[in-house]
DNA sequence: CCTGCATTGTTTAACTTTCAAGGAAGGGCT
DNA sequence: AGCCCTTCCTTGAAAGTTAAACAATGCAGG
């Protein structure tokens, strides 16, 4: 879109900048390249796409490898839909399975299977290997610091109303 | 995944420490929060999700308003497979429309129309709105800076290879 | 208890993306 | 010309995602 780089008239929303729209711009094509490529990797050699990869990842953390429907998807920032065709899928391939909540007969836990947690063994030094090349190891101590800022920030501000316990990890 | 905070042994893999954990998964849900902020912005405002928007915005800066397909592909970064789906959605909607090369006659010009421009001049507010909002006001000039740096360095280390001219803006 | 509303998770259909394959044109070579 | 290899772009099927609707349960208040 042309930009005018007006003064803050009234009524004139507050165009991007040049050194901001450089800023997006970078930004737009730095996550799809890496999401790419994260994909690929993971599609290679683990058999899914990296949102797959990410739940049996939250699953391998979790006391006894087990969340339940809705924490799953909060902790992943995916919908409950998306997350219900993303479990089926996974048991087809054996490496996550269902139980009902005892407690709450709405509820439903899923599992990461034995078979699943041996795909995670396998994969993951290549996985954290590919994330260090892309990511890390491109960036200066300083730099690896303020990206963790800015993110904490940029997820805080996204979250939706009345996450409080969403985010444990970035504190 | 389990983590073991090893000293960096023979064969081991080279974990993600605390700090480098925290930061990639702030990074994980940021950049998804903000592209599911960004899609449901625009599906509503402009009716297309937010790749769609970027392409027509690179179409929009481009010289006449058109560019061949390929380069539109690596302006974008998406496959030329998933830009031949898209185009053709948008073509339907009636904001872009093809042209034969006429000096390469394998080649597609995708041309924004006026309808599209127009699309573009109507909701380009509340996106560039949006991504204020959600992103630069909540950051200071030096996070900015900081950002900017880090998603060229991530880009470019990410680049197809022998693609020279492909980030103009980034420098 | 029972009514109304919220939460949990799934399902369907429409849409988007990916993957593998292929047609058509360019361009160098003999 | 003929051949080979590459580039440009499209296609169709499979896989993944989204939005809306739905069934079932929980839960608070009368």
């Amino acid at each position: 879109m042309d930009t005018a780089p007006t003064s803050p008239r009234d009524g004139e929303p507050r165009w991007l900048d040049d050194a901001e729209q450089r800023t997006w711009l970078a930004y737009l094509q730095a996550t799809t390249l890496l999401e790419d490529h994260l994909d690929r990797q993971l599609q290679r050699d683990a058999g899914m796409p990296h949102i797959y990869y990410g739940l049996l990842v939250q699953l391998s953390v979790a006391p006894r490898r087990r969340l339940r429907m809705t924490e799953l998807a909060k902790n992943t920032k995916i919908t409950r839909s998306r997350l219900s065709h993303a479990i089926a899928r996974l048991e087809k391939n054996g490496w996550v399975r269902r139980e009902d909540c005892p407690s709450d007969k709405r509820g439903q836990f899923a599992i990461l299977t034995d078979d699943g947690y041996e795909v995670l063994r396998r994969t993951a030094p290549g996985h954290v290997a590919a994330v260090r090349q892309a990511l890390f190891d491109r960036l200066t101590p300083e730099q690896q610091k303020s990206l963790g800022e800015i993110m904490v920030i940029v997820a805080e501000g996204l979250q939706p109303k009345g996450a409080g316990a969403d985010l444990p990890w970035l504190r």
